[in-house]
DNA sequence: ATAATATTTTCTATATATGGAAAATGACAA
DNA sequence: TTGTCATTTTCCATATATAGAAAATATTAT
């Protein structure tokens, strides 16, 4: 299975409340390493790793703005994770189906739209 | 936020595919440690580690029949995980929230249920 | 060119994760 | 009781994660 690296990945990136708050971050707004270092009580050293681990996971991409580099959630990676989630439980299969169609067809208008 | 560990144990305990397979496993039906054993390439010691772990995250509980120990999936913990990804995905939202509501009264069902 | 700013990388130390092998525990059977 | 089976725990070695501090890189400003 070539895709579970990639859930190691997102999983283990979410497996870090550090993580996750900037992830809540960026959901809001996208923002600068710099800001997101002010937000923790961490070194921008410390940020700027923890930003590449969100970044292979695929939940996050950067993108330059002068000397700051912004971060942007990406949010149609999340059909993997509802995926994973309808796989697991019987219960909200059909529920879940229909999620993962409307996150499909979501994800078709982030790419035009953004 | 004394959530956060909580997540933090259920994301980590998805973070490897070995484990991910054991909760697979265990939606279809419950099985013994012994019988996870053999459905993967690990002793029985490495098994019985990573059943505490997805025990500790939550995600499955143990009951004894003489000497062996079954595990069961737990299926309603995914809930929370279900309103992580609400918090993130602003698209969805609406959606995860019917979603959610959805869950509360199956684990509810659940609690009676089984 | 030089300085200042934003970020990344390197170095270092500490902590945690992982699994095998073998000992220990617990439960049943004779 | 003694032995056997299923599981857990301990011990050990190896690998990875983490963050701070400082050096390196890249970009803008003077």
């Amino acid at each position: 299975m070539e895709n579970d690296n990639q859930l190691d990945r997102i999983f283990f990136a979410l497996s870090d409340a550090k993580r996750r708050s900037i992830l809540t971050e960026l959901s809001e707004e996208s923002k600068s390493v710099g800001e997101l270092a002010n937000s923790f009580d961490l070194t921008m050293g410390a940020v700027s790793k923890n930003i590449i681990i969100l970044e292979k996971a695929g939940l996050i991409h950067k993108s330059k703005r002068g000397r700051q580099v912004y971060c942007h959630m990406n949010f149609d990676i999340w059909r993997i994770v509802a995926k994973f989630i309808a796989m697991q439980t019987k219960f909200w299969e059909r529920r879940l189906n229909e999620l993962e169609s409307y996150i499909d067809t979501q994800a078709l208008g982030e790419k035009n739209g953004r």
